[in-house]
DNA sequence: CGCGACTTTGAAGTAAATCAATGGGCGTGG
DNA sequence: CCACGCCCATTGATTTACTTCAAAGTCGCG
């Protein structure tokens, strides 16, 4: 059921792809590192040495890129697609840790700390990767103060964002979890009003916030019932945050309109 | 009633202290920096550097060490008591992030983002605590690719400790929280007994678990009951861990035993 | 059009929060 | 040395919000 094996190396092979898609060739991943906004401070020899050690990969949607208790043996940055890290629960179910998209990166803390993974990730729909070889991101990390230095920024930052799920999953109130949430995304505290995508299946997101899919589906119904938000398939338009932010401090929302 | 000034950098300071403890003198910095587990790797002349740029705070117990939104101002080392770090919640509860003791440090990942704090930190006990200016620590790390280097490890192993947070607070049941927390401080997969000390007390140790103190008494009482552990005021004993272990997968442990 | 994946809705059960009161340990002071 | 007060932990009774189980409904897609 889940295929993690990357094309061969040789970008020639005629492997048949869908037709709609591109697959990226391994002769260009060079041009495909340089392209990341992640490989920006990267000087060009650095990314020349990184290249020789960066497969892609194409994964279809569902197969694993990293397994929980296993070794990482590559960093892998996403292209596109959505991967999805989570920690398996009892009653098969997940807590979903982040989402990564194209242009995110996954397992620099593993790699650093040379650490078993703490979570799965898999693929939440097809996604191209690229897996730099562990060995080869600690050469270059050792060699250059600048890439250190970046890479230290981007688990800081990895690390402020779980703090803030930490105090989203915190809130013991399914609504304040979701408003939380939703205010998150606010672009400025100047915005009144905004619209966003959902970055992933609604019961994934609902993972993410620690509720189950029911009971996200039935907060966002009540929110939108409340006139504080709009609900449209992935799309969620939020008309006065102040006002949605209010119920955050609310101490019971429940009938509150009926 | 918090009282978070700390003493002035003057260290001839005619400042009385309570009888009983030993005030760190301003000039037993750069010693004290030397003796300390977190500068191990640091060049001498950096210490130096570091040392005038460093203060002692000696918190009483209840003082704030940082808040919520806030600028970090300096980094914490702690060399004595106990820090508490939490992020705030409705019904003035709180979800503690991390419990940080003698030898550990505060606000690294804050300070090299220049974002506000994301959690409340108290002295949940009366402290000694480094504070090194923020500005001079991130000169430091940009002149010398060690401590960049440390740095990155060191907040790449609080990531990792977060999530492993993040894991126990997924699990749905109190029971299974609670046991996943003891089995976290097993010393090795061979020991099948050991014992630890509550690094806190246990109304603290249940914010961090995602419990209410009631609860964790109650767990604590039914584990005890069962014959999985044995509780003597701060200190557990885990017998046999594997038989700990072993309800961690079972689907319902409540009455099991009676 | 019909199938599969995902979501919504409903009804019932349950575990943990909450409220409230008691109990124990420890230091301070009589 | 005992008495008092404070802080922390425990225990019990009640409530409530979330999960769970089950089924129907929507959406996109071959």
């Amino acid at each position: 059921m889940e295929r993690s094996q990357p094309y061969s190396s040789l970008s020639h092979t005629a492997r048949p792809a869908p037709v709609n898609k591109l697959p990226i060739a391994q002769a260009r991943i060079p041009e495909t590192l340089r392209r990341l906004a992640y490989f920006q401070a990267w000087p060009d020899e650095s990314l020349e040495r990184l290249a020789s050690g960066t497969r892609i990969l194409h994964l279809p949607k569902h197969s694993a890129v990293a397994r929980k208790n296993e070794r990482l043996e590559a960093l892998n940055v996403v292209v596109s697609g959505l991967i999805r890290v989570f920690i398996p629960l009892p009653n098969n179910m997940e807590r979903v840790v982040s989402l990564v998209g194209p242009g995110d990166s996954l397992g620099e803390a593993c790699l650093i700390l040379k650490q078993a993974c703490p979570y799965h990730a898999v693929a939440g729909r097809d996604s191209h990767l690229l897996a730099i070889d562990a060995r080869v991101f600690r050469r270059e990390l050792s060699l250059d103060i600048a890439l250190t230095r970046q890479t230290l920024e981007r688990v800081s930052q990895r690390f402020m964002e779980t703090l803030r799920d930490t105090e989203i999953c915190a809130q013991r109130s399914s609504v304040l979890r979701v408003a939380s949430y939703l205010l998150l995304h606010r672009p400025t505290s100047e915005d009144l009003g905004f619209t966003f995508r959902l970055p992933a299946r609604k019961q994934d997101v609902a993972a993410k916030l620690g509720l189950t899919q029911e009971t996200f589906s039935r907060v966002l119904g009540f929110l939108d019932k409340q006139g504080l938000i709009q609900v449209s398939a992935g799309l969620i338009r939020i008309e006065d945050a102040d006002k949605l932010a209010r119920i955050t401090s609310m101490k019971d929302c429940k009938e509150a309109g009926q």
